[in-house]
DNA sequence: TGGTCTAGCCTGTATATACAACTTGGCGGG
DNA sequence: CCCGCCAAGTTGTATATACAGGCTAGACCA
């Protein structure tokens, strides 16, 4: 294994990744121009600029010419994150988000969430239990375990305002997420929250998420079938000229 | 509205996509090394490097030092063609995958599939209906219709050998899909096909896929939700060192 | 015949330089 | 006081050049 140096357009990348998730520059910061990072890293300019594009196309960053390069905000990252905000999804249909905090407290790891989380039985987590309303109808039951570690000030938030996959994002990037979509009939307690009725299918999404290289949250996010779908658009990066709008059409057709 | 010119590299990078995409080039074939680009189109390398490069990372060539670049094979494209293919998906799981063709013939296309696929009543478009096995239980019946104009040989192949994905991706570069995920109990004809109990939901994937700007095929994905379930694992581009197969850690999990 | 070595092509990276376009802040004139 | 203009800083693009390293075909030698 001859792990060879990194190039030094990937040097500059990896500084700068780290720097973002480390916390030392936080969303809407300013992150060294290229002129900057030519005399404090001792590259030329092209190279930085590389470095830089780079970092814009993957999301970290985003640059306007004549002021310089920002920190991204990350709620706007990637497909996850997108469909991670039940109430952005909602709002984006102009309806009304609301949401009903049934439980928020502290516990002790065990079982399943001691395994996805990779930690120990016993370590503290936090467990939020919230139905989310759309137009005042429940569409999802969100039941989630957090590491305490990570959001120490989890049981201070009202999640009626903000949500608990905005709040997470808030507090550091989330870097992978990897889920499960099924189809089952949830249990009563679940189908009683949703206002489901018996034997009605129910949309289960069970999502995990990382951040600093370590799983942060669990979550169980179920949603009665008839009233909820999961949509997604794909389009390849770089495409000459993408055809917008599809979803909605999609939608349209379905309905 | 000032158009302006692209930028160069831009118009090399859209060049090369075109003549992928029209068929000119197809997959494994050589593509234009950066000289002969220079030559030919008057840039200057570093131009050419760049529209190669990110041609590169968005998937469309691969490139080997010394060898040259060459037009990639689209399966391994995106998520969205990974989880098109169920043989795959059943293959990399060490199962058998084999499947029953219930119909391949040519319609008039009504209705629904005449609006989902942007064409007018009548249009012909083929049908196709295959029930996927894994290991010999059927795991998803794929009601198909595929625009007769783009795959004319359509009833000419074995369905059993090459999925109808497979067969798709291989005639032309799919370049834009949307979807729809939804729980519901499907009909009784389905839950026959499928050998699903009464009331036991399932899980449906409506999907309509692009190729060279317009619909060619919109298909009708039924699971049954006891035995199957959609996974998904997202990471950002370019993280520095990524955790690989948490997908599999997680599918233990709930197993 | 069979093995080895090298010349030539290819990609990957790094640098220096140049010009264009955009943004902001400050200066100066009305 | 306000408006307009200009200078400085920043990103975006393009070019020329250079060197390193991978790959291959063909020359060359035993």
């Amino acid at each position: 294994m001859t792990a060879g140096a990194k190039p030094r357009y990937q040097q500059l990348k990896d500084l700068i990744i780290r720097r973002i998730s480390s916390g030392d520059l936080g969303p809407q910061d300013r992150v060294p121009s290229e002129n900057e990072l030519v005399e404090s890293m001792n590259v030329s300019r092209m190279t930085a600029n590389r470095a830089m594009r780079e970092l814009t196309d993957e999301g970290y960053v985003q640059r306007v010419a004549g002021r310089g390069t920002f920190v991204a905000d990350f709620r706007a990252r990637s497909h996850v994150l997108e469909v991670h905000n039940i109430a952005d999804e909602i709002e984006r249909r102009g309806h009304a988000h609301t949401s009903e905090v049934l439980q928020q407290s502290r516990q002790h790891a065990r079982g399943e969430i001691a395994r996805a989380l990779h930690i120990e039985q016993g370590v503290d987590v936090f467990h939020l239990l919230l139905v989310h309303f759309e137009n005042g109808v429940p569409i999802q039951l969100e039941d989630r375990h957090v590491l305490a570690e990570f959001a120490p000030n989890c049981l201070e938030q009202d999640f009626r305002h903000i949500t608990p996959s905005a709040y997470l994002t808030a507090i550091s990037p989330l870097q992978e997420a990897e889920q499960v979509v099924r189809a089952a009939v949830p249990n009563a307690a679940v189908r009683q929250r949703l206002q489901m009725a018996d034997n009605e299918p129910g949309l289960a999404v069970i999502r995990r998420t990382w951040s600093r290289g370590r799983p942060v949250t669990f979550a169980r996010l179920h949603h009665p079938g008839s009233r909820y779908e999961l949509t997604g658009h794909y389009t390849p990066p770089g495409t000459p000229k993408s055809t917008t709008d599809n979803v909605v059409e999609l939608e349209k057709l379905q309905a």
